[in-house]
DNA sequence: AGTATTTTGAACTCATGAGTTCAACAGAGG
DNA sequence: CCTCTGTTGAACTCATGAGTTCAAAATACT
């Protein structure tokens, strides 16, 4: 078969491979040489830019959780400029982080995390810290803009972010059981709005 | 070494060990030799009792969610008869099911959940048909009841309960951080407090 | 005691896959 | 054209672990 040669960046390929390759199988199952072929590119190839299985395994969940972070960050912004209707707008970005975590690249990045965690203690590090953290400290500084501004009643805007997360994804895990099912864009509309409806219930002005 | 031998009931020894072992070193990490030692018993007696690796998985867990099941439906029974303090109640029963998510049995199982969902995707069925959707299911019963008494407004009794749960489990996974960090009591407590304030800000009778 | 059943340990087969070696080879730069 | 660096494929070593075999021993049942 006729493939690219030369020094081209194999590297962002071969780290892109492995981490569809370690989604589809698990870390134990997947063989390097499977990944090679995933990334079109042979196996010393592999060995020569990383140099193990478990260094390969650190640095393509390292790339994946930057990826998800980056796009849940991005999600958050219409928090900054919200408009007149706030639950509209909460409804808006809840829908949006529901739509990035049941992507297929961040259910298998959980799973991941998950399964390894006893094999590499050291990735819950790597991924949690530019994870669900900094997304939850990213909520929390929005609700404390919004509660200064008075449009929300979050006098602690860290436990507000925590449970604003529960409330969406605790029933999506559920339902979506565990990321086998499929579910549609209605039904993550739904999840949202209940969300949102319970969050304000709490957290909303006073006037309702 | 001396052992006890002879037809007792080796079978429960090995199912145990081999949950251990699995929750220790997750699937493909786990070797038989080692579950035989974990259960004090001889490898060939392993396969003696259940033919493959894999069944062997699979009975360990399902023994395992049942287990963790039966636990949780006992920590609901507070809410069978709720004294006239229904915050106090549900903190003690979010207390009590906190106490069991955090155990290290039911952490382990959750991981092997999650990790193995692709190679077994049978284990999902069994699992959680006996595990987080039965638990839900009677949490909303109980919730219905108290809709009824007129002592919450949950007129969608299942909705509630989903919030409930997930405003338990949410934040703790986010502070465990996956089963890592031990929690303490009184953590435990303030999650819990917490989880109820805001399930009956939206859900608690119309005075308060 | 005597017989049937199960357990045991140890050695075995066999497949799989990580990581290496090496000679041939492609492309960049001089 | 020639060299240097990185890539390739194929064959290799080596460790690990699933599952089996078997004769000896322990236990249960009568």
């Amino acid at each position: 078969m006729v493939r690219s040669r030369g020094r081209i960046d194999k590297r962002q390929a071969i780290l892109d491979g492995a981490f569809t390759v370690f989604a589809r199988q698990g870390y134990a199952q997947a063989c390097v040489q499977e990944i090679a072929n995933e990334a079109g590119v042979a196996k010393p190839t592999v060995y020569n830019h990383l140099t193990d299985k478990a260094t390969l395994f650190r640095h393509a969940m390292q790339t994946a959780a930057q990826t998800a972070l980056h796009e849940r960050l991005a999600a958050l912004e219409p928090l900054a400029e919200p408009g007149p209707d706030l639950r509209a707008t909460l409804e808006e970005v809840g829908h949006r982080l529901l739509r990035l975590h049941t992507d297929d690249r961040s259910c298998a990045l959980r799973r991941l995390l998950y399964s390894e965690i006893t094999q590499f203690p050291d990735i819950l590090d790597i991924v949690t810290e530019s994870g669900p953290h900094r997304l939850t400290q990213a909520v929390a500084d929005r609700l404390a803009r919004l509660t200064l501004a008075g449009r929300l009643r979050a006098s602690d805007p860290d436990r507000a972010a925590e449970q604003f997360m529960a409330l969406l994804t605790g029933p999506l895990e559920a339902r979506s059981r565990m990321g086998t099912r499929r579910i549609d864009d209605a039904e993550l509309h739904e999840i949202a709005r209940a969300a949102v409806g319970t969050f304000l219930a709490s957290f909303g002005p006073a006037d309702g």
